[in-house]
This record gives C-alpha cells, structure tokens and sequence, in this order.
DNA sequence: ATTTGTTTTGAACAAATGTTTTGAACGATT
DNA sequence: AATCGTTCAAAACATTTGTTCAAAACAAAT
C-alpha cells in the first residue's frame, strides 16, 4: 500500500544526493534527477513539494547516515584509559571522514557536505552544530585526562584541533594534493594512520602541555 | 585608450568571483553578475568570449593571488636550522590559508576554492597540482633534516601531512565548528598558532620517527 | 570635423528548466 | 461492482538563461 509510494521516493532521493553533490543546487536538473531515477518528470514536485523541499529532505539523510552513523564515544568508555579513548575517538572520525569522503559514491556526499560547510543551509546549521559541539567536549575530556590539565587551558583547546585537524586533513588531503605526490597506497590502511596520528598526538600533547624540558 | 576595457573587465571579475563562489558555476547567471557589476547583458561575452572563458578568468586570477603570492621557501633557507624552515612553512601555511578563508572579502575566494577541490576544471587542476609538489618535496626534506631519516621513509610524509593538516584545519576548521563551540578569540592571533602548531609538530615527529623509549 | 577602431548597450532569440495540469493505472474500501 | 484516494507519467506552460546582433557611444587619429 505504502510501498510504492516509498520506492521511488527512495530513487529519487539517492539520484538527487549524487546530483546536488556533484553539480549543486542549482547545476543539478530535476529532469536530470528524474531520468535517473527512472521517473517522469513531475514526480519530484509530487513528493516534495519543489525542488527546494527534495534539497532539504537530502540534506537531513546525509546528516543522518554519514555522521550519526559514527559514535566517537563508545558505551564502556569509563573503564578504558584515556589514551586508548583518544585511539577510538581518532579511529572514528577517520572512518567518519572516511565514509564521507572516499565512500563508494566517489566522494558525492563529501562534495555535497563541503558544499554545506562552505554555505550552509538552515536545516544544515541546526544539526550539525549541536553534534559537532557535544564531541568536541568529549575530545577535551580526554586530553584533560592525558595530561592532567583542566578542560579550560589554551593548550588543551589547541590539542583538540590539531588532532581533528590530522583526522580531517588524512582523508580530506587525499583530494587536495593526494593524487598530486603524495603516495597515497599506504593512506589506504586506516589503522596504519590511526596508528600514527594516536602516536604523532600524544608527542604532540604532551610537548604542548607537558614538562618543559 | 586601453582603460576603460580593463576597467570594466575588472570589475565582471570580481563579481564573477562572487557569484561563482557561492552559487558555483552554473548557479550563477551571467545576468546577475552583469548587473553586480553595472554592466550590460552582452558584456561578458565580450571580454571573455562566453561563460565558460570568464571562469577560466576567474580560475587563474585566483590562484595568482592567492597561492603564489605565499612562498614557503625563503631565499636564504640554507642558513636556518631546520626547526626555523619548519616555522616559517607553518607561518606561510596558516597566512595562505588564512588569506584564502578568512580574508577581507568574507572567505569568498576559499568558498571558489573548495568547489575547485572537490571537482577540479583542467585549467585549475593543472596549476594547482605542480604548485603542491613542490611544496611538499621542501616540508619533506625539513622533516627529513629534522630527524636525520631519509625523506623515502614512511613516517616523515605521515608527519608531513599530519603537519598541513593542522595548518588547513586552523583556519578552515573555524568554519566547521569555529563558532560552535571552541572560542575562536584565541586562533585569530596567527603567530600564537604558528607556536603552537610548531611545539606540537615537533613533538609529534619527534615520537613518531625519533628514539622508541 | 570626419573617420576609424573599440567598447557598450539592450532588445531579440533559442534552448533549457521548474512547475502545473490532466488523466490513466492501481489498490483499498464500501 | 462501484467509488475513492493515491501514485505516476506525459504533455503543456511560464520562466529563466546564455548568446547573438545591430545600433549607439566613445576615444583617438587624421
């Protein structure tokens, strides 16, 4: 009864997602989104209102699946120590990055996501903003805890962006100069990588807010 | 004689930049941009033959300003030590990065950017990829200097990356979750993150390649 | 002043694009 | 069986958009 209905609301759905992703907004046809999704040309007006209502309704599925999708603190996270909560916490957000950015689809959410950072839209700003805020803390505690300092030290907030900074740039970096020189065969290995941003920020938090030497 | 030509073309540059920036190519009209710059209809293809000629305008005009305008290497690089080099790149970084995201027109230009990114023209991807190359060969033999391991060696293109990582995610990180959450009061001192990212480089690659303890 | 070459303008045009409408097909309910 | 609401496809419509073109405006030189 429903199914139907729901079917080619999917198509369209996942056929408006690689189309907004790579060419926007407005670069992106609804007759082009319909023909891929192998439906007539009113049906996106039908299902969601205008062209403006499928946008929105695309951006809250990205969110959903790509991000909520990744928890960086996981349930038993009291009886680990801090430095194997920060190894989960950067296994994490590289898989997160990862799966937004060098998924199967080629990157198409990682382009519609950047366009969304770059100009964002409304329904995006809301939701993005109180997920990013609660793990930042998260992160914070766990530097406090390796190193002892309390939350609200500068360098403690410092730490906390250059590590997201390497999670980030690990996979996002493959797009900027990846292909360009680095080797990225051995990127492809991501415990390799948690590996060494795990190591490379504990050197680095610790000559931050450790003993001066 | 020449004058009014130029002038006129520079000014359906900047609005072209503009528009592109945030609407991308195809969402921006050549109209909207005529009339942005109190030009006519017709005026762009003109000056620049169609719409596609005017990106290309745009394209290179942005990559001259903005990119080539930094240079990581300074002429007397042979006489510092190798934690100097090291500072200056990350300096270079931050201020290219800074002035591509967070400059006087609003992040316009890192909005054009992005976009080039995630789905490069030919004429972008060409000049930006040899740019890169260079650069990353220079950071490589710092940290290669740094640490007395060859420049082939795994682990100092890991610490190369995890250093251009924090300089990217400094600037453009303010925009993920700048204002939701970390104060970015503190991060608008460039040199302070300039300190920063160095202490905590340093440690890092000295973990990373340095003595096993 | 007239001519010449360049620049600018705005109307006109053809192609494309978003939206609406119409009617057919289908399943459920009476 | 008849009716009704939902889903969908295709045609029709109105708008937008890139481009062209001919005339006007302008600047410099003769």
């Amino acid at each position: 009864m429903q199914k139907p209905g729901l079917e080619t609301r999917e198509l369209i759905l996942q056929a408006a997602l690689e189309a907004f992703a790579s060419r926007g907004f407005k670069g992106a046809t609804v007759r082009e989104i319909c023909a891929a999704a192998g439906q007539s040309v009113g049906s996106v007006n039908y299902h969601f209102r205008d062209k403006e209502g499928l946008y929105e309704a695309v951006t809250s599925r990205l969110i959903e699946e790509a991000i909520l999708r990744h928890e960086p603190e996981p349930p038993d996270a009291e009886r680990l120590s801090a430095r194997e909560k920060l190894r989960i916490f950067i296994r994490t957000y590289l898989a997160r990055f990862g799966s937004i950015f060098s998924g199967r689809d080629n990157g198409v959410r990682g382009m519609f996501l950047m366009r969304e950072i770059m100009d964002p839209s409304e329904c995006f700003r809301r939701m993005f903003s109180q997920l990013q805020s609660r793990q930042k803390d998260y992160l914070l505690k766990i530097i406090s805890e390796l190193t002892g300092q309390p939350v609200s030290k500068p360098e403690v907030m410092l730490s906390a962006i250059s590590v997201i900074g390497q999670c980030f740039h690990f996979i996002f970096g493959r797009r900027v100069f990846g292909l360009l020189g680095f080797e990225t065969g051995r990127l492809t290995d991501i415990e390799q990588c948690v590996s060494h941003i795990e190591e490379f920020s504990l050197g680095g938090i610790m000559a931050v807010t450790g003993e001066r030497k």
